[in-house]
DNA sequence: CCAACATACGGAACGTTGTTCCGTTTGCCA
DNA sequence: TGGCAAACGGAACAACGTTCCGTATGTTGG
């Protein structure tokens, strides 16, 4: 019944005991370490906190990108499945689309760092980008369409550039009581309408 | 009749010529510094580049922010005295608007990293944060103020937060095909709009 | 013109962080 | 239980920002 192997794969040769362990050690410290210090906490922080060297972090997660998807895949998951259901359950596409972003904001603005991580273009954060962009866009995009269908916005927007503006909006939210993400994304969505 | 003096005030004992010199060679050096390699070209860099030493540097501009700064005051000058003139020489305080955030935008994505500098944290940032803000903000509430009282946009956004979130939006444009910033600032300055 | 002094310079050195690498340990299976 | 592949730990290296001090140089009073 229970999932003893590692991934979602069979194929995989099973990994050792302890190695199963410290994956899980890691991605907890690693969470914690990401809501004190954000996502930028230095590698060798997470490996005290784990009690692990560096080098088995890197064994695990070859990137830093590896290891926040790690940890944030189950509430991009979440999300992403609250675009359709959303879409059911709103009023109009527009109002679907609204709250589907807010979702979004929301958990982007609670992770200190991730949204900065998620416009690096650092090679090394390829992995986050690519992640978020196959999981969200593609849900984006049905929202989209919907509400250009509808004829309530203009439809020449793409989902890419719409999560990209959204993800920017977020930067620096968390630090700074004066600056309201939420209000701007409202009024980017806002700006999307049709008069 | 030439200004011989290091900076605007007459106060400061004079610097010595060598000084004056090496100021100048910097502030070239890092401009084509930035041009090739973004604001955010090693210390090491640019100092190779004007060869000099690295104290150099630090002794004329004690952090990156000063720099960049001085590297880009006359732009930013030439941006903030533009506001006045657009709001009197445009149709509707919106346009005057519109038409100075495209000169803003223009500015940012054309300067590799300087959004992102921007809206860092980082307390090296600071100066140049405060300077922004102290420049820009003033000529963005004017124009914000007098489409606000000529009924054409809400009134109930702060020419600080909106200067933010239009930064933002400018992260990554210069590398990114598939996201154009000026269209999500476009939308976002629609969004402004009353209807 | 020269000496002496303050100013400015150069770059070595240090702290922090990411990343790699290898000698050692440990789980697993025959 | 012995042996081997897997995994581990952390030293070591590289890149970068930043500081510091011995040295060089321009300035100025005599």
């Amino acid at each position: 019944m229970v999932d003893v192997d590692s991934g979602s794969g069979s194929s995989a040769p099973r990994k050792r005991a302890d190695a199963r362990r410290n994956e899980q050690t890691l991605l907890d410290a690693a969470a914690a370490a990401f809501v004190s210090s954000g996502v930028d906490v230095p590698v060798r922080d997470i490996a005290a906190k784990a009690g692990v060297g560096v080098g088995t972090i890197y064994r695990h997660f070859p990137t830093r990108a590896d290891l926040i998807v790690a940890v944030y895949r189950h509430q991009v998951e979440a999300c992403a499945e609250a675009g359709p259901t959303l879409l059911a359950s709103s009023s109009t596409p527009h109002a679907a689309l609204a709250s589907w972003i807010d979702l979004f904001v929301d958990f982007l603005v609670t992770k200190h760092g991730l949204a900065e991580a998620l416009q690096s273009d650092n090679a090394a954060f390829q992995t986050l980008h690519a992640y978020f962009l196959d999981r969200l866009v593609p849900v984006c995009a049905e929202l989209l369409d919907a509400a250009a269908k509808a004829g309530e916005i203009r439809a020449d927007v793409e989902a890419f550039e719409l999560m990209r503006g959204v993800g920017n909006l977020c930067i620096g939210a968390a630090n700074n009581s004066r600056y309201d993400a939420r209000r701007m994304v409202t009024l980017l969505i806002a700006g999307l309408r049709l008069h």
